[in-house]
DNA sequence: GGGCTTTGACCCAGA
DNA sequence: CTCTGGGTCAAAGCC
């Protein structure tokens, strides 16, 4: 893959948060955490430790600085609440959605992000909570034609990757664990060879909805390192989710939710690859 | 009673 | 062609 010049295909995206912040889901939901894994007992064959390919390492097209931004909370202060108070008012839709990739044209406006990380920590004082978005060159390129371009890109892209660094999100009760106002249920889960993380498989429980998204989280605390959407919501978000109720649900501001076009599921943790790869790749396997 | 999670087995694509 | 490993299925148990 491109990884370099490449192609536009992920903008990156990475949240980071500070050590104190176990789920960020928590952190929008203010709900406590839950138990990290229920059950880690043995997963699937194919556990052995192989070559790690890019579970263990970040793929090249994830790049893990950038220009992009990095702005600040302060402690206690939760994300959520950042994003709803009028100091981010107009930048609170940068986080792309992970489920559909939604970007508001404000967020092609990378340099404005750039400032924005100025600006919270100026104005606000904030600091202990970085957020790192990360950009694939290519997007970053983009800058520019951003707008169009990501706009083309959502259109087109069906796999989103949302990297967790350093971070979170606790199983609460039911592994949803991320919420982003949908309701998932899980379906499967393997310990991947690269990694010794566990990835779960989360299929959108809404009744068409070809949705799924897959979940790695670490084995040592528990915490969300990677979530990867693929699909597209063929349906809205729905209003409330039976327990998802922790108020993360409440999102649901905006929801086209067509796949193909763009809203979102909130970020829950930010980090947020678009990759697209899968785009046109069918979802083949199946059986 | 229904829905969800867990988990071993199976399927299949790619190397 | 064989092997490896990711993704999915489905039964069982749990909440």
């Amino acid at each position: 893959m491109s990884s370099s010049t490449g192609s536009l295909d992920h903008a990156g995206f990475t949240f980071t948060p500070p050590p104190f912040i176990t789920s960020f889901t928590e952190l929008l939901s203010g709900s406590g955490a839950g138990d990290a894994e229920r059950s880690p007992r043995g997963f699937n064959r194919g556990g052995r430790a192989g070559a790690p390919k890019f579970k263990s390492a970040q793929p090249p097209s994830l790049p893990i600085s950038s220009p992009f931004s990095c702005f600040s909370v302060p402690a206690g202060l939760s994300p959520a609440e950042l994003l709803d108070s009028p100091v981010l008012l107009n930048y609170s839709h940068i986080l792309a959605s992970p489920t559909t990739g939604a970007i508001p044209a404000q967020r092609c406006d990378w340099q404005a992000s750039a400032d924005l990380n100025t600006f919270q920590q100026d104005e606000l004082g904030l600091s202990g909570f970085s957020f790192h978005a990360v950009k694939s060159n290519a997007t970053v390129n983009a800058q520019a034609n951003y707008l169009p371009l990501f706009k083309e890109q959502q259109e087109q892209q069906q796999e989103e990757v949302v990297q967790v660094s350093n971070k979170s999100s606790s199983s609460s009760g039911n592994n949803k664990q991320v919420e982003d106002g949908y309701n998932w249920r899980k379906y499967g889960q393997k310990q991947v060879k690269g990694s010794e993380n566990p990835r779960s498989y989360y299929k959108c429980t809404y009744n068409n909805c070809s949705m799924k998204k897959k979940v790695e989280r670490s084995l040592a605390d528990g915490r969300i390192t990677q979530i990867v959407y693929k699909g597209a919501h063929d349906h809205p978000k729905p209003l409330s989710t039976r327990r998802n109720s922790s108020g993360c649900a409440a999102v649901v501001a905006e929801d086209h939710t067509n796949g193909s076009e763009h809203s979102g599921p909130t970020p829950e943790n930010s980090s947020v690859t678009f990759g697209d790869d899968e785009a046109d790749k069918p979802e083949t396997k199946r059986r």
